[in-house]
DNA sequence: CAGAATCCTTTGCGATACTG
DNA sequence: CAGTATCGCAAAGGATTCTG
């Protein structure tokens, strides 16, 4: 199957996708993955430019996304310690779609605050 | 702006982007909007398609859709009511995107669940 | 049928403090 | 610097019951 079919997608594999989905819909993972786009960051660097992540989740969301395989942790045993994160491969080519539903993001946002502020004018 | 770039990305229209992906990724979203990309659907179709949702968290999820101005409700006075709901224009232009972001999930799947298989196995 | 309301459990996540 | 560990609150979400 190349084409996703939701009424043909079987059980099994559509909780799959609906798992890889969940991680790739997290905003925490999201951020990270767009920000390690242009070029490898440390841990300091990325809590310090997604500025409202608490390290707690910082750390976290890289364990995940390197356990995905889609972020490789790169250790230089030093003292302070240096680690640094960078995209894989993989993680590279889910960065496409991922753009590509940001920039829908950015074009709609107008849209959906009207809709929204006109939502919220109906029901009142 | 037309292309993302996070380290341009102002911290308002980020907090935007954030607010609009949190949106997307929410997995009971995407569901329902993938389910609804071929023809509009009832809520106790939409219940029965997308297996374990509970009816509260459809009903919750659609209003949100319906707010963002993705989903259009559309009620048949009678008896018994009849509710269908459809994805508006806005909503089929998100569906294109999201589809791409399922389509790399599925063609990834078992490269992450390999990732996954490995990650374990390193840190047992 | 299509939901709203209530209750109650689970999870997410921030704050804080501590370590190699 | 780069984390881990623990605590505690707030939000998410399931189960159930009730209604037009």
């Amino acid at each position: 199957m190349d084409v996703i079919d939701p009424l043909t997608l079987g059980d099994e594999r559509c909780h799959k996708v609906k798992r890889v989905l969940s991680h790739v819909g997290d905003k925490w993972s999201v951020l990270i993955i767009v920000t390690l786009i242009r070029e490898q960051k440390r841990f300091s660097a990325l809590k310090r430019e997604i500025n409202d992540i608490s390290q707690r989740m910082l750390a976290l969301t890289l364990r995940n996304l390197e356990r995905d395989g889609l972020v490789e942790r790169i250790v230089t045993p030093s003292i302070p310690p240096r680690v640094d994160y960078r995209l894989t491969e993989m993680g590279h080519s889910l960065a496409d779609p991922v753009l590509t539903l940001g920039q829908w993001a950015i074009e709609h946002l107008d849209r959906i605050d009207e809709a929204n502020a006109r939502y919220d004018a109906g029901n009142r």
